[in-house]
DNA sequence: GATGAATGAGGCTTCATTCAT
DNA sequence: GATGAATGAAGCCTCATTCAT
């Protein structure tokens, strides 16, 4: 029988769901090209071939786990910004971002690695999540530059992506966590740092940028 | 090892920069893991065998490939940054940034996207060069903060990696140049922003920020 | 075993044809080894485990598809030289062979190509149906032969065997009807010739030969 | 270097025969589907990859047999019959086939046997080398009607599939050597018959048929 | 009996690397 | 140094078969 009741549905999408996630620490641990299929399915406990009952290919299982998290991370952020002014929207995107980055480490390093590869990826997958994130962010931005909020020297489309860029990067640097930066002696590993509280950084640096306002306020 | 005294450069290390920039293109054609040494040999000119007798392997080629090219870009650099104040200096980082990747664009390619590979390459793979470059503007950004042109609202390594992830990500776009940006028709593929004109509007959201500054000027 | 009871051929008996019968279109579509079971309980609208209530192997329902169409053209051979003499036997079988030939095509195409698969069906399986098929033609040209009719120059499981490939030959050719003979221009695929026609054909070459008989008629 | 030698082009024309006849042998002994690369490989006593060097897939090694085996045929046929009247061309045409049957049987099991194949080999693939063989016998037969010394009852593209269909059959029988012939006990395995000397029993049946001449010389 | 989701063994093929010339 | 034919390890994926429901 293929009719499924509500409990039944846990049952299959539950392993739709584990074989997503566990390919989504498999691929955090040994990058998507290193890691084997074979590895995916024992990290999820099911046969190899069971992967193809819910998955085209490998490059399938990518794909599919990028778009869950896309869709994840747009919901997340629709509820966050609902029902605020373009300005606190802003605040609110950049806040939940990095929240929803220090919450899911696994993603996060998929998301920010791997899906960088290009081809098939970048250039040759359309990546309309992707698309429809950057222009979440553009459409703030652009409210906030009618409502005069924010200055119109930059393009709307321009300004999300250097928002991404920044976002993007210091998800990068807290996954990554073993750059040595410039507090500690050169190879040292600093601890990670707090990464929500960089949407305050990330915040100032949107907003009013790093020069100093000595006579600001 | 593939360290060459300056005598290897007048006839074979002629050759070996026929390698490397042979695989620069390959790589940024292919992707890293699509693309064939044997590919590459032929991009060359040479036979396969011959890259491995200037490269350990695959690997060593992509890793000799960035160091190269980072190389090349902190001299461009520093030279663009001597003896300039720190606030200039920032400036001139930015647009020389740029305009390098405007000027090599299959380098760029290979940098922003092949080298975010995690295995290996970021997480094996100490990437002092990339360590240096951080800690260039790192140290730019310090020395503009001690001599209070910038807020230290923000920690030095931090700004660093946030101006990073700005320019990393602008050269990414135009490197694609693909993605549907809010400004077109949905699908629409805008024609390659200048990526060098994009300097002034980095330089405007790192110095001033987006907000819209109704009393200046 | 697939051996089933009178009993069984009300309900689960017309299941077991069904999926036979399936078997026989999906093997002549894509060939034995290139089709897929499911592919073949898809056809004949059950589920994949189904198939293995009524067959031991994918193998099991070749050889079972061979037999029941060897059994049947048996029969139907044994029915139309029943009670004819030795000359009028060889025309008869001929004739039936070829008629049910163009009857069933789909069996045609496995019968003249799939069986002959080596491994498992020709060599392995002592295949007891087509032998009893091989010894009712020679059993008629052996009395054709006692009786006068028949030259004795040949031994009769010879004759039989090239009778047979005779037969075998046009059915193949009937069925695929894609080589370019002479008659056409190269290339061109001539419309399938008529194979009953060819009965006649078929038995001019067996009883005269083809040499030219200018004295005759 | 490319350049060969005429001493170097046995060298490398050396292990692409080899692999040829090993994969051959080993289609021969389990049939093509059940026949694994690295077999093919091992008999060559070459690596599976050497393999991929001289032929583009597993399919590729057949039909390169296929070809290699239908040229050679084809070249001792027209050998045979150069310079003959279309009566002893056919003859000869007879007696030559079923010798180099005789001579090579691993190649003619292969031929005879996996070639039918449907799939890619009889339906998707032109098979031109077939069609040559063909036309060559269809050539001799439509010389031997206009001599007047073949009947014109029967097309000549027909005759010659009947014709082919025989030798075919002979082929097959006596390469397989294990169905019950009528002469032994029901599942005794008679000895190969002559192929050779069968040769006189086709040009008896294709020439005056089966049936007994008793007034005729 | 019927189902079809799950299994997992197994093969074709690729391609980085080697080494005899 | 240069070559490129040869190597062979390794992985993605298929699909016949099973078995819990």
């Amino acid at each position: 029988m293929t009719v499924h009741s509500a409990a039944d549905r846990t049952g299959s999408g539950d392993k739709r769901e584990r074989i997503l996630f566990a390919a989504e620490r498999i691929f955090a641990r040994h990058g998507f090209f290193a890691a084997k299929v074979s590895d995916v399915a024992k990290e999820a406990g099911v046969a190899d071939g069971t992967i193809y009952l819910y998955f085209k290919s490998k490059d399938d299982l990518l794909i599919s786990l990028f778009e869950r998290r896309m869709l994840e991370l747009t919901e997340a952020l629709q509820t966050a910004i609902a029902g605020k002014s373009p300005r606190e929207q802003l605040r609110a995107f950049i806040r939940t971002y990095l929240q929803k980055c220090a919450d899911e480490a696994a993603a996060t390093e998929v998301l920010t690695i791997e899906l960088r590869q290009s081809s098939k990826f970048m250039k040759e997958y359309e990546n309309p999540a992707f698309a429809d994130f950057l222009r979440m962010l553009g459409g703030i931005i652009t409210a906030a530059q009618a409502s005069g909020d924010l200055t119109q020297a930059i393009p709307a489309h321009i300004a999300a992506r250097m928002i991404f860029g920044v976002l993007d990067e210091l998800a990068l640097a807290w996954v990554l966590a073993k750059q040595p930066f410039g507090g500690g002696a050169a190879g040292a590993r600093p601890k990670k740092f707090d990464i929500v509280r960089a949407a305050d950084w990330v915040i100032t640096l949107i907003t009013t940028g790093l020069e100093a306002h000595k006579e600001s306020k």
